[in-house]
DNA sequence: CAGCTCATGTGAGACTGTCTTACATCACGG
DNA sequence: CCGTGATGTAAGACAGTCTCACATGAGCTG
């Protein structure tokens, strides 16, 4: 016989392959890892997964719309990650939101592949709802994270917590970019991604009073 | 004749083209402005340019040799804006400092070419020395300013310059990537980038102690 | 269990782009 | 006036995208 029956471990069961759409997100992933998101074909995910070149078309309309699957993924995964950094808050919401800039950097680092595809990828969020919703989701962490830190200073002179976010992400997504990654961004740093996002985060929120610690009296490291 | 002399405008004057490095580099922008850097290609560069597929690869080794002569000329225009802006601090230093945030800014929207050449090609650094070294130039000037303004404090309680301009650059650049695009990052923004920016950077070097302005009694927009 | 039907995969192919090789043209300098 | 090197062309090998007609077989229905 040509093929094996119905044995349930990966790999294929004769003609059909079984979970090709699972196993072409697998080889998108191996593949922008390796190559960046420019380097991935549609044709070479099919030779990972041991499929002709036109098979995927049955499950993706085209490349893009892989690419697109992969990052949706990844901001599914990223809100997963913040949620559980933040902890609601827990035990205490500067800690926390200091833990939460952390997870966001330890994605960019331990799933660059999903990091790429979320934003080097050109992918127009009006093309893709689903997309834009996931992002929105994991925003939606940190924006809560914001208000919820905002909340101890009387309402009068709270900031406006969707700033706070805003500036947070941007901060913590530029070092991401410019500094977490293998290949690019070589520049010596003085102190690890995480240090530098930690300080700027800590000296932003002092400057709102939502972290303690003296606005002047830091340390100056040699 | 065939071909029409040696008049000096522009287009082809007979067999050679008489320009086409600049023309290929001319043309790239354009490709790039229009479809990203992705969909980019050298066929129809030199179609732009009026020349057959294989003329291109007399000028540039490959496409990401293009690229790369796209990005390095984008550092060098980035750094002549900053410097401008910047204007060696004067009048005023913190003012100056915004200034150059906001020609940051300006260039990302202005050169949306350029910055995606200079940041979303994955170029390794090491194989582009002269594009390493211009970049490094262009941040050179923001290290520049930074040491500038931590100058007002005495030295003892000054914080290091290269992490005021490590924070700086990854928030514009966070900022400038998330926001200042015209396809993607439709995410409604309470302000403008530039302000986004400048209140990020204000509030950062106030809590530093470079910036004046009481670091908690700030308005709260409602 | 027979047979239907549809989701899924294949093979072939048109089209486009990359990059190489051999050749053509022309500018420039002796 | 001719040689030489820089620049462009033509042709083509190779790879990738995507489509279309066709093949397979999994699962439903009777």
């Amino acid at each position: 016989m040509s093929w094996s029956g119905h044995q349930g471990h990966a790999g294929r069961r004769g003609y059909h392959h079984g979970n090709l759409r699972e196993a072409l997100v697998e080889a998108a992933l191996a593949l922008i890892a390796e190559k960046g998101p420019a380097g991935f074909t549609i044709a070479e995910a099919a030779r990972l997964a041991g499929v002709s070149p036109a098979a995927p078309y049955r499950h993706f309309r085209d490349a893009e719309a892989l690419l697109a699957e992969v990052a949706q993924r990844g901001f599914e995964l990223l809100e997963s990650a913040l949620a559980a950094a933040w902890h609601d808050g827990r035990p205490e919401p500067v800690a926390a939101f200091e833990a939460l800039g952390r997870a966001y950097l330890g994605f960019a680092r331990s799933e660059p592949a999903h990091y790429a595809a979320m934003f080097e990828t050109r992918l127009a969020a009006d093309a893709w709802p689903p997309l834009a919703a996931a992002a929105d989701r994991a925003f939606g962490v940190l924006r809560g994270a914001a208000e919820r830190l905002a909340e101890v200073l009387p309402k009068e002179q709270r900031p406006p917590a969707l700033m706070i976010a805003l500036h947070v992400w941007a901060l913590s997504h530029g070092i991401a970019t410019l500094f977490c990654r293998p290949d690019r961004g070589r520049r010596p740093l003085p102190m690890p991604p995480e240090e530098l996002l930690e300080a700027g985060v800590l000296l932003y929120l002092q400057s709102l009073g939502l972290a303690g610690g003296t606005p002047r009296g830091h340390k100056s490291p040699p």
